[in-house]
DNA sequence: CTATTAGATCGACAGATGTAAGTGTTATTG
DNA sequence: CAATAACACTTACATCTGTCGATCTAATAG
């Protein structure tokens, strides 16, 4: 999951090379892999709107499953795009849903926002 | 900045209703504004992308400002590239630059990144 | 079976996004 | 001053995204 490269803590002064020298060695490196980057900017991406997040804030605060026609009027927008919003949710594997007869109840992954927890943290 | 509806925590058995009728009351509410869900997910957007993630993962993980000459070769994007994504990161308040000569060095705004976190957790 | 409802999918479209090439700006070296 | 380095800005463009209206699917009520 992490890069073994050491973060160099020092800050090298820097001056202006002569004509055609490389301008600094890079003395920072990431800590996470470029696939956890990706797996948290997905996360981080599909929390980057702001139905989206409110999608989430509604479930999480909700100690169950939230079925579909309850969000839809909470929300100022048609129900096609509320869908929507909730498939890239799905995807992002932040939520996930169940169907019961005509009605799709939705509820949080906990996991996945913890990810992007532990990383901000 | 919280909304004082209160979330209801009982589910409602759902059924059809008569053709004409309403589906259902939303039972469940946000706990964060619109204003407050706009400003978080302002934030989770601006880390929506993998560059720019191991952009505040590198700036983060060093205890100071970094120079943009070091983070170029770190990489496979143009220069240009990530000085647009530095930009977005600027706007959202994620990083500050401070110019210094030819060079600009970069750092992380821990509050920014803590109100997210703060959400989430 | 038929009509209706909840919810997902499709098609279309305007606007945003990531990217590179080129250019501009400012500072430093000589 | 002239040449060059670091970095930001501009332009252009292909792709992605949010949105809605229309449609499709599955389930239920009558």
């Amino acid at each position: 999951m992490f890069m073994s490269m050491p973060a160099q803590l020092e800050l090298t002064p820097k001056q202006k090379r002569a004509p055609g020298e490389l301008c600094c060695e890079p003395l920072v490196y990431p800590e996470v892999t470029v696939e956890g980057a990706e797996r948290l900017a997905e996360v981080a991406k599909a929390l980057g709107d702001p139905i989206r997040l409110q999608l989430v804030d509604v479930l999480r605060n909700h100690a169950g499953k939230v079925c579909v026609c309850e969000l839809v009027p909470l929300f100022d927008v048609s129900q096609p795009t509320l869908s929507h919003h909730l498939k890239k949710l799905r995807a992002a594997g932040i939520v996930d849903s169940e169907r019961k007869g005509l009605w799709a109840y939705y509820y949080v992954i906990p996991e996945t926002l913890e990810e992007l927890s532990a990383w901000l943290s």
